[in-house]
DNA sequence: ATATCACAGATCGTATACGATCGGTGATGG
DNA sequence: CCATCACCGATCGTATACGATCTGTGATAT
């Protein structure tokens, strides 16, 4: 009785295979997924398809028409800002709930990972830089006792997902700045500072990056006119 | 064509049916939801009722366990205290974010329910008084230009909906401290104070709640070995 | 040329059907 | 008397089927 075979149900097949196919760029934004095809091409009836399709949708990765069908989420400059900005807050909230549960060789660990990303800006290597960085923030977050903000910061990832590298390929400069950030949670952590403190820190992280999204993309679009 | 005949689709008519039977008390926490007898007893077929299902899990007001089924969500302490958790974190937030919105005549209005709170403490009326609360609150926090944290406090309060009333009944003297604290966060958005004050104030409201909540539990455990 | 309409193909929503799996009950053995 | 096992009914998961609805295309009228 070691292995046992376990039969994932075909929901979760279709599941995991659709989500794949959005992360990894397969499924653009605005691809519309067509029941009938996508049960073809993984040998199942529509049903469960569907069923993956509608909670692909409640973790907004794709959107639902009434009658009309589904399609990858579209994500705009707004839904951008949505996405991070509640990201920032429950990332934020999660990061302080874990602190009093960090250990010694957490730390250590993040640190190692912020230092491979280090090494990631100067051999340019925004895709395993984006990796890391999940790698970074998964290690502070991820003993949050709170099950319900664990998933929300989870969700709030998935999403971001979509946008793969979005951090360091669209605006230039700010890996370097949140590597610098990085080490200051890491301190925060370490001298034990107040929960409050640590929360406003790891949310200002998120939320320069996305001001410097959005300074970036003005300022191109005042260049490009 | 004024009005158009509004054909909702079946899942939505079995989400909005199980979902009001969870609401007012007929499905109690723990009561198993049989596919079948739903799906007889609204005059569909199983699968709308399946998805129906799948969307109340998402929300957590239900629970799914593969091949075996669903049951009402079952709400002990642990739970409860997420849930608040969560709750006082999105609702802080999506308060804080929506008073530049906010206009002298909302706070007029939540002024006025607010009163009319008072009313129900001194008419023992629990019920309206949970009702108006959450009048109250969604005065405050409807105007969130974010509609994904508007999102969440949603799902918190439709969570809260299952256990009706707790607030209230379940902390005797917190619902007059509670009126309270409401002034004193209608009193700050009327001065335009900070938005970081506003939103730890508002979530130190309900974290509150929370705490007398938890208080009372303890106390009542040491009363009743 | 533009707008309106009707039709056709594609796709969705849901009913029905059936094999698969689970939980409980009674028989069997210790 | 208690533990184990085999069986059976209840329920779930998914395939298939078909009517309902939408989108786009081409014909017709202004």
């Amino acid at each position: 009785m070691a292995s046992e075979t376990v039969v994932q149900s075909k929901t979760q097949l279709a599941y995991t295979w659709i989500k794949e196919r959005i992360s990894d760029g397969t499924y653009t934004p605005g691809y519309r997924l067509v029941l009938g095809q996508i049960a073809k091409a993984l040998d199942v009836s529509v049903v469960p398809v569907r069923e993956a399709i509608r909670l692909l949708e409640s973790e907004g990765l794709v959107t639902f028409e009434h009658n009309v069908g589904a399609q990858v989420a579209m994500h705009d400059e707004t839904e951008y800002l949505y996405t991070m900005q509640t990201l920032s807050l429950v990332e934020g909230a999660a990061t302080a709930l874990s602190a009093p549960h960090i250990s010694a060789a957490d730390i250590d660990r993040a640190r190692t990972i912020n230092e491979q990303m280090i090494e990631c800006l100067q051999h340019f290597d925004p895709h395993r830089f984006t990796e890391l960085n999940l790698e970074f923030h998964s290690v502070l977050f991820e003993n949050c006792p709170n099950p319900h903000i664990l998933d929300l910061v989870h969700r709030g990832w998935g999403r971001l997902t979509v946008l793969r590298d979005s951090t360091f390929s669209f605006v230039p400069g700010r890996a370097r700045e949140s590597v610098l950030e990085h080490e200051q949670i890491l301190s925060l952590l370490e001298q034990g500072a107040d929960s409050l403190a640590i929360e406003l820190e790891a949310r200002a992280h998120r939320t320069r990056t996305l001001d410097a999204f959005l300074d970036y993309q003005e300022r191109r679009h005042h260049e490009v006119p």
